[in-house]
DNA sequence: TAGTAAATTGACCAGGTGGTCAAATTAAGA
DNA sequence: TCTTAATTTGACCACCTGGTCAATTTACTA
């Protein structure tokens, strides 16, 4: 049993809770094993005999926050399979915007993974993180595709880069506008209802 | 007359060139002035008299990858201004490619100022070029409304929104495909046609 | 209660950072 | 050539980093 998980529950969630914050706020290089220590309100050797290292905890942490959004990305799978293609899609999107809302500290982990910061293992993770949106994205044109709600005659693989691309990009805008105090002014469903046009009638 | 200025232009383009060098390759909190004193064959007393502070420095030279992108998408612009919409939108790909290719460390230190790092002025930074974008696509797409090429109905704020996400998000990935070594495998061509037929016909 | 094992601590380390400034070097003018 | 002014240098500073480990505290057992 690793060091860690002996812990009270207690003082995992505040050291989770520290490092979080943490590795929110600052990418992998700026963010300080010395912040953390203080801010769960324990000294620097524990968290080392926690933790061996730093890459150790930054792996801990975003396994976490992947894990979690990986999980909501599946439930929502799950419960929309027999809804048609543009109401999933705003099934999505609402769920992407519901998790940013509840742990924004946990989204702007993903983002700052994704999108850049160069933390160990980033390529092989982005990588990784590429295929699952592949096959998830994929199933969903596919699904649609059958239900000959999309034309099947269109390139797969770009429809779900394009479809991956404009999720990203609002889902980001939508989460630094309540990083920033401004998303009263982010009319959510006017942009679900244009998303989900947009992708099955396009500009015409 | 600032010092750096004086310079003959061979000291100038080394400081030059060892600068975009270490902030493409590490990000601003990252990037070492003692590396950039290193790399340009200078004393460190000297980088820091002719610029203040690592942040104006940084400042100078994001102004400089910023300067270039900007003339390179306005010569575009003013080219293809008679153009229809998908050859001009495929103009538009292409010169982004190009620069890319050209320009690798510039478009690298384009890309971790607007999808990351957590440079001095990033948000203001930021803002302004959404501003630019939203001008320079957003003419494109009146231009095509105006020749009848694009339905007048469509929301053109969420129309550019798409767009630049699609452009952003294609080129980050060859940019990307460049520097691991795997452009080779990346059909230009096709996805130039696809994204311009996708954003003239949709998906369906 | 005494003794032992496990968990926790924080002073300490080597190495790096951005930035400074007296001293040395170079350039310019008479 | 000598003098003065401008430029360049690098040792040095305070501060911070990830990581270590002997010493202390705590928990457990007999």
């Amino acid at each position: 049993m690793k060091p860690f998980e002996k812990l009270s529950e207690e003082k995992q969630a505040r050291i989770m809770n520290a490092s979080i914050s943490e590795f929110a706020e600052k990418d992998y290089e700026t963010a300080s094993m010395n912040t953390v220590v203080n801010l769960a309100g324990i000294s620097k050797g524990s968290l080392f005999n926690y933790f061996k290292t730093k890459s150790v905890l930054y792996d801990y942490i975003y396994t976490l926050a992947l894990g979690e959004v990986k999980s909501y990305l599946r439930k929502v799978r799950d419960e929309t399979a027999q809804l048609p293609f543009n109401e999933r899609l705003s099934k999505i999107v609402d769920s992407g915007v519901i998790f940013i809302t509840e742990r924004p500290r946990l989204a702007r982990i993903y983002f700052r993974l994704v999108y850049s910061g160069d933390s160990p293992n980033r390529k092989i993770i982005v990588k990784e993180l590429h295929t699952m949106s592949e096959e998830y994205l994929g199933n969903i044109i596919q699904d649609a595709m059958d239900r000959n709600e999309l034309d099947s005659s269109i390139n797969k693989a770009q429809s779900v880069f394009f479809l991956d691309a404009v999720l990203n990009r609002f889902l980001k805008e939508y989460h630094e506008a309540i990083e920033n105090g401004n998303h009263q002014y982010f009319d959510r469903k006017e942009w679900v209802k244009g998303i989900t046009n947009f992708f099955t009638k396009g500009f015409s």
